[in-house]
DNA sequence: TGTACATCAGTGAACGCGCGTTCACTGATGTAC
DNA sequence: TGTACATCAGTGAACGCGCGTTCACTGATGTAC
């Protein structure tokens, strides 16, 4: 028997590394201009290494997703939270939690995007994705402002957060942007 | 000389058939997903005839673009409409506009979005195009909420009216969304 | 502990597919006289 | 108006590039005895 498993150990590690570099290179390029080349290239490996690990460019994504969820982080705490979105802090305190989110896995996260546009099981898995906190933001919604289709609001909630971290991040300073959002969410929400 | 230049007339057919195709196809499939042959075949024709008319899908999307510009109403009426965004009426004016015209012209504009994040020119040539009405709403912004960065508030806007008309286009009725998106948008500025 | 064989991670050159692009050809329109 | 030649739009098969994927090989680790 192996005392240290080294092999296994050792393919471990190449494929860690290989996900660090994909992270690296789709954060330079995109993920649609990503080649396999690319990434082996970043991590040091040779072509063929990639395919010992990943049986192709998206499931090697499908994978970076797995790796993100298994974090939980995703809606973390979000749900003993106040969910009375009349309150200001309440929203503050989603703003927050999606701001950071993004923040933290933002590479991942727009090549999912990008993934989405261009294969139809990646929009797929995105929607399912995000389904739970969309849901968790409607129910707020109904109650903030029974009047009008609460759906509809926590797609303007998510699509706000989303477009404007994209444009915003590194810009401007976290608290100001989550100020920004919340003021104006706030104002929207109950208007 | 001729007396109709059928020949020019022909290849100015076959271009708009062309032009016309592309549109299908990008609507159908997207554009990075569309293939020359895709459109050719979409046309009814063969494939070298794109190569006759346009040196890429590139200089394609370059070309509906510039239609799309030489209709002019990019910003129709905008300019000379009340600008106090204090005021919900001038809100909804603008929003309306907008919304009119990624309806009328969102498969380019999608397209338009598709090929920026693939290919950096595009980029440019996106930023370039929306700049003049970013700045206009900026304007406007300035005056209702000067205590929050304007270019800020109008990059919201612009983000929650496109992201928000990608999602619900043909969902809801589009006099809903404007109120929707109105009321929000109002709120939100004039909290 | 030592030796012989098996297995595995990693390598990189070679292969092949998809698709953009070219090009020799056709038939029709335009021009010259 | 008629004829001979030139030009052009359109055709689709062939070519070739980029890149994903494979595969025979290497050296190291693991296993059997």
């Amino acid at each position: 028997m192996a005392e240290t498993g080294v092999r296994k150990q050792r393919a471990a590690q190449t494929e860690a590394e290989l996900k660090a570099a994909a992270v690296r290179v789709f954060a330079r390029v995109g993920y649609l201009n990503a080649k396999i080349i690319d990434i082996t290239a970043e991590a040091g490996r040779a072509t063929g290494s990639f395919y010992q690990h990943f049986t192709s460019k998206e499931e090697l994504l499908q994978r970076l997703l797995a790796d993100l969820l298994a974090e939980g982080d995703a809606s973390a705490g979000m749900a003993e939270h106040s969910d009375d979105f009349s309150d200001r802090e309440a929203i503050r305190f989603h703003v927050a939690a999606y701001w950071g989110f993004y923040r933290r896995h933002r590479v991942v996260m727009q090549a999912l995007q990008q993934a989405a546009i261009v294969d139809p099981e990646f929009d797929r898995v995105q929607r399912e994705m995000l389904e739970p906190d969309q849901r968790h933001i409607a129910d707020h919604m109904a109650k903030a402002a029974p009047s009008s289709d609460p759906v509809v609001l926590a797609s303007i909630f998510a699509a706000l957060i989303s477009t404007f971290a994209a444009t915003w991040f590194d810009k401007i300073p976290d608290d100001d942007a989550i100020k920004t959002l919340t003021d104006f969410l706030y104002g929207g929400i109950n208007r």
